[in-house]
DNA sequence: TTTGTCTGGACAAAACTGGGACAAAATTGT
DNA sequence: ACAATTTTGTCCCAGTTTTGTCCAGACAAA
């Protein structure tokens, strides 16, 4: 189906020299060639004076190849595979992938291994300084790269969640002015916000509802479980920040959701959130879950678990509620 | 209405020297007569002494071949382009830029429709439909596709403000509900985001700042204004919605910027929006700028023209104050 | 006069190529 | 656990192509 469509839809004609193949995957100018030379990974066009010329079926190959290697593939396996066994491998790679993370998650609740956690510190520590410089072309730069080294869950929870809670730390110590925070998260919206298309989309995922409760105006969080579930085949109907409980049930309702997630984070004494999620829970269908996320859950545990709603403790909780939770539902509807 | 203005908003007439072209592009002077000499990059009119007079069509072309080169363009390659065509090159490559997944969902088919001039009514109509059937996936497809046909400037201005305007109205009369206008809102500002992408950052762009001020919390006045001045080569430093005075000041000068823009929308009539204002006026240096846009201007001419701010009528007003202040300052410089 | 632009050509830096070397990292064998 | 082996990323070289900059002398504009 949506992998037919993929397929066609790469042009083979050659025209890319390799300074853009080389942006575009992120491999180096010199491995390209080094792989070419070695296994044959792909073989480009050439021009008249010899220069090589990439296609996009040879892009999206090595773009492949990079993800399998990253996934612990060894190039030698890799390299005489086709397009298609390719997808099939990552894919099938990441799906362990995530898998993996979860039970990281349990295991080693704080000391993950010192290389990941000062690497991931040093992206954070980077990425304020840029932004205490308004350098903002470093500072899309920096959030780019830093995806390009782990996946997108491990990244939200890693690195972007902590660089945001230490942003508002840092503006409310005064060590940045309001106009950094704003500039920070003025990009990190239209980054979070740009990660979301690149899932693919099959018209069968079940959808969720995103959005934050009237009086919550912060909507990083809830963009950030709109790309986080993406990534495992939910489809978010994304309404922003602010949305006031009747809409949130009408859209819910008119676009056959079958969950709902809010995230709460500031003001977190706000008295709207009791009134607005009693609301919600008594107007929504039953059967639909109600997920509630951010720093501010922990100041209404008693109002949650009374409404009955579900609050996992991390993103990568939140992941495997959802999960869990279609996973029932679909068992359910076979039998 | 302003259709024919603004769908020739690229000007073919021949009155730009190379040296204003220079300025503007980021090229050299030197560079451009190369360009021109080897590969017949752009065929500049002459005067009667032969001095080269470049068109905005002319700039265009040679600020999208500087980006193209950019993202690994060869010349040899762009250089035939047509401004379509390099158009959908660039795009595309910064689209792709960096590690970026699946093709399809993004990868823009060739065969969209010969009938440039169709309707703009008919896209806004289309695109209204899609956000009242909740069809998320149909409305960023319209929105993407819609760009196509047209520059970016006139796009914003004949599509994209109107559709903003048109769910702000059946909102408040009850045909869209709010959870509409929040997904709609909530894509758009994701897909306005993105353009700023478009635009490369040489380093040697004029910053310009851009923002609401407090009590303003509808920013996609101000993101539109940021994707439309980056066309012209400024380098937008966006701060999001409801920025104080103070603020934005400090970002001014810590940034360098030459100019600062603001966009009021709603509420109109907050009292904030005078006080703000002069406030912004009285400590920013006197040299730089003030433009204000946005639909709440009209209830604060008299404030406007009171504090000296200016305040062009359409977003093509805009773009074109900005860059005859650019150019009146380039040339205070040489002089 | 002084400054800027024009043409044409020269020159040098940067980028790409094929080939190979080398060391770090991963894997295998004992 | 340790050494041998393989895999893999990076770097260097010399030769070629591509691309940016500079120069000289003539002319035009301020």
């Amino acid at each position: 189906m949506a992998t037919l469509e993929t397929i066609s839809s790469i042009d083979t004609a050659a025209r890319h020299p390799i300074r853009l193949v080389a942006n575009r995957t992120g491999l180096t100018v010199d491995l390209i060639r080094a792989w070419e030379k070695r296994y044959h990974v792909v073989d480009p066009a050439r021009s008249d004076t010899k220069r090589r010329l990439y296609s996009d079926y040879d892009i999206e190959r090595l773009r492949l190849i990079r993800i399998a290697k990253q996934n612990g593939r060894r190039l030698v396996d890799v390299a005489p595979l086709t397009l298609e066994e390719l997808r099939d491998v990552v894919s099938e790679d990441s799906r362990y992938d995530s898998i993996t993370d979860n039970q990281a998650e349990v295991y080693r609740p704080s000391w993950t291994s010192p290389l990941e956690a000062t690497d991931a510190q040093d992206d954070i520590d980077a990425m304020l300084f840029a932004v205490q410089t308004m350098d903002q072309h470093r500072f899309d730069q920096l959030l780019q790269e830093g995806l390009v080294k782990q996946s997108l869950p491990s990244y939200l929870e890693t690195v972007i969640g902590p660089l945001l809670r230490e942003i508002g730390e840092s503006t409310r110590l005064g060590k940045l002015r309001i106009a950094h925070e704003h500039m920070a998260t003025a990009h990190l919206r239209t980054f979070i916000g740009a990660l979301r298309f690149r899932e693919t989309y099959t018209g069968g995922e079940p959808k969720i509802v995103i959005t934050t409760p009237t009086g919550q105006l912060h909507e990083l969080g809830a963009l950030m479980i709109a790309a986080l579930v993406s990534v495992d085949g939910w489809l978010p109907v994304y309404l922003g920040p602010n949305t006031p409980a009747d809409e949130i049930v009408a859209c819910t309702n008119q676009s056959g959701a079958r969950a709902v997630s809010l995230s709460l984070t500031y003001p977190a004494d706000d008295p709207r959130i009791a009134t607005e999620l009693t609301r919600l829970r008594s107007q929504l269908d039953g059967k639909i879950p109600v997920f509630v996320g951010g720093a501010a859950t922990a100041h209404h545990q008693e109002l949650i678990s009374r409404l009955g709603l579900e609050s996992p403790p991390t993103l990568n909780g939140l992941r495997h509620s959802l999960n869990a939770f279609r996973d029932r539902q679909s068992k359910e509807q076979t039998a």
